[in-house]
Parts: structure tokens; sequence; C-alpha cells
DNA sequence: CTTATCTTGCACAACGGTGTGCAAGATAAT
DNA sequence: ATTATCTTGCACACCGTTGTGCAAGATAAG
């Protein structure tokens, strides 16, 4: 430890101001990189991000808890945005609320991407899980009362469809990577595709998204 | 060099049995670990086989040799299929070709799975993205055609749509290595997924896979 | 049974990545 | 201008993985 990684105790100067912006500059290069490879090197990242490989030890003791650290920061916007955006002020419309959720999430997709690089697989999957855990609730139970109200398929367990609609809403997220999706389209597919695999026709997804709308 | 990687030239004899069956089952462990993490080791990949890591080598050259082996034979396998399958054997109906393609993916799951986790990034992107690249030109011209006659949604560019319900698909079969689905069951998800991202209601769909039916 | 084939087990060099130490340099706060 | 903070560049040890060599052992083909 040769910079603090704590809290400096009765700081007798305040800290650099580069410092909170070069670790944000190496979070910012280690979403991009690891979006790309789920196994990037330290090297890479602190490349990326304008730095050595040292400097990056200034800011996090280990690789994991750099990793670590991105996904708490992507954990963190999207619980932050979950009572913003107002999901649940889709009473009782289920489409309308995993419309809102779809641009929820293309809103976070920067914070998103990386995340679900580490969702399924490897050793940070159970953080990742319980970072997620309450949107995951949250959509599962707007499916839930959906396919009592009849509005959505009923033919799958809601729990089954609700992971479904993540993984549609997913493979769009990461179809944008490649293809460049200016703002209001990217919602629009997000809706579009959730909806979609929730049971619902392209027409009246097309309904629910523009009754919702979508606001940067 | 220290076993045949070649054809043996005029042999004096007939090569072990158990050899051609070790060769697959290293093929067989690699695909199973692979698609845990694209990046086991041969160690591991060894083990699971059943064999030492050196054994592995009287198998395959390199690493990276036997990556290409296995998705060259779920590229053989899916290539081997496009024509029985009757695919184009949907006179005119975009999406009864979708659900038939969809079948095909659900049948071919073990290697789908393992070249999905190699399309997308690293540097076998481009094997495999050449492997598939017949049975995506054949989604391609159907969305057209399905786009066209008005049966999929008309939102999207056709290049796009495809790309689309590439990824819904294999959102469900990436579902199924964590839920186990039995074979028709399995099936009938891919497929509905699949119309779904294409435009259609869950009740279409349902008319649509009931007409198609699915054959293990 | 004899023999070629395949496997094992060990040893080794090479590579890339990680994590650390330390001294010199650059930079922003005071 | 001074000083604490941050970065750099080099050094090093450690680890896991890859690829190879070789001799001894197991196994299936003839």
């Amino acid at each position: 430890m040769t910079t603090p990684h704590f809290a400096p105790p009765p700081s007798p100067r305040a800290p650099r101001r580069d410092a909170a912006l070069n670790r944000t500059a190496i979070l910012d290069a280690a979403a991009v990189l690891l979006n790309q490879d789920s196994g990037s090197s330290l090297s890479a990242i602190a490349a990326e991000a304008g730095l050595t490989r040292r400097a990056v030890y200034g800011h996090f003791e280990t690789r994991d808890d750099l990793i670590l650290a991105l996904l708490t920061r992507g954990a963190e916007r999207i619980a932050a945005n979950i009572h913003l955006d107002s999901v649940d002020s889709a009473n009782g419309d289920s489409r309308e609320a995993i419309a809102r959720l779809g641009a929820l999430l293309w809103r976070e997709i920067g914070h998103v991407q990386v995340m679900a690089q580490f969702a399924v697989r490897g050793p940070f999957m159970a953080v990742v899980g319980e970072a997620l855990a309450p949107l995951r609730l949250l959509l599962r139970e707007v499916v839930e009362r959906g396919i009592a109200a009849g509005q959505l398929r009923t033919d799958l367990e809601a729990s089954l469809l609700a992971r479904l609609i993540e993984g549609a809403a997913l493979a769009v997220l990461d179809e944008a990577t490649r293809t460049p999706l200016e703002g209001a389209a990217g919602a629009h597919l997000v809706m579009t595709a959730s909806l979609g695999m929730a049971g619902l026709s392209w027409a009246e997804s097309t309904t629910v998204v523009t009754r919702v709308g979508y606001t940067e």
C-alpha cells in the first residue's frame, strides 16, 4: 500500500483532485475493455485510462478489487434509478412497467453491459446477482401480475418468463455495442424486444412504448 | 509431435479405436468447460475427459487447434442439417421458416452453445462468423421476405432484425444451460422467442409453432 | 503373443499476468 | 514556493498455463 485506499485519518491536506478523476478514468477504461473481453489485463486497462499499470495499484489493491468497484458503481447507479424511474407508476399495467424497466436499462447501458459480462459465469456471479436482485425481483413481480391479468403470455412460469425477458433485453444491449443506436431508437428497441418476449405483438408493443415515451 | 496429427502414410496397422474415442471425449469435455468459461485450461479439459494434459497433445497440436476443431465440428453438424431440416420447405411463409430455424438450433444446442461463446469476442470471431455465415444469410433472406410480405415487424431493417432474432434465440439457449428444459419444451421456447422478437404475438407464434411441429 | 499405438508422469523452458518495493519525477494544493 | 500527493519506471518474486522431450507403462490390433 503506497497510497490511500482508505480515508486518510485527520487529513492534513485535501487529496489532489486528479486522483478521483483518474480513479473514474480507470473504472471507465475497465468498463470498456472488460465489455470486450472479461479477461482483459491490468496493463491494457491502465493504458486505456492513460496511466501505468503501477499507478492502478495506487487506486485499487487488487485486480478483483477494481472489478468489484466497477460492479458496485454500476449497481448503485441502477439502484438509484429504480425509484426515480417511475416503474411502479405504471399502475396495474405490467406492460408499461416492463417498458419502463427497458428504458431504465437503456439509460444505464454502460453500466449494465459490464455487469452482464460477469452476471452468468465466473467468480463474480454472486456479487452481480446480489446487486441486481432488487431489479430482478421487481421484474418478477411485474411479470407475475401481468400473467395473472392476462396481459402477458400465460404458457410460462413467471420466474422463467422474467429471466427470458431479461435475456431479450440484454441481447439488444449487446447488439448496441456493435450497431450504433441513437438514444430513442435504442430505448425503443429494448422495450419492444422485452415486450415481444413477454408475448405482445409488434403493434401492441409499439402502442405501449409510445404511451410510455422515453426521456434521456 | 509424438503422435499422428496427420494421416499415417501407408499405415502398416489401423490406429487403435480408442484413439478416436478419446478424441471425441476431449472435444466433448472442451464443449462443456468452454461453455462455462471460455478460458478454461487444458488441464481442466483433460481431466474432464478422463485423460492427462499431456495426452491431449497427442490429439491436438495446440490449444487453439483444439478449439478450432471443436468449432469446426459444430459448424459441420449445423451445415449438415440446414438442408435436411426443411427450412425452405416453408414455402413463402417466413414465420414458419424462422420457427424451423429455431428448432434446428435447439437440436444442435450442444454445438451452438460453444460457438456462441466465441462468436462475438476474441480471436475466433472470424472463424465462427464464417462457419455460421450460411445460416445467418438464410435467416437474413427469410427476414427480408417476411418484412416485404408484412408477416414480420416492419420498423427495423432486415439485417438488424435478423441479428436481434439470433440474439433472442441465443438468450433461450443460454437459459437452457441453467433451467432444465425437456426436448419439445425447449424447441417451443426457442421458436416463440424468435417469433416474438420478429413481431408476432404469443398467440400467433403458438399457431405457427404447432403448425410446424418438432421432431427430435 | 507380439507389436504398434496410445497414455502416463516427470522434467523443463517460455510466456504473460499479478502484486510489491523503491527512488525519481511530475503535479496540484496550500 | 513549498509540500504532500500522485505518477512513473524499473526491479523482482510468484503463479498458472502452454508446449515439448523422453522413458516407462497400459492397451488394443494383428
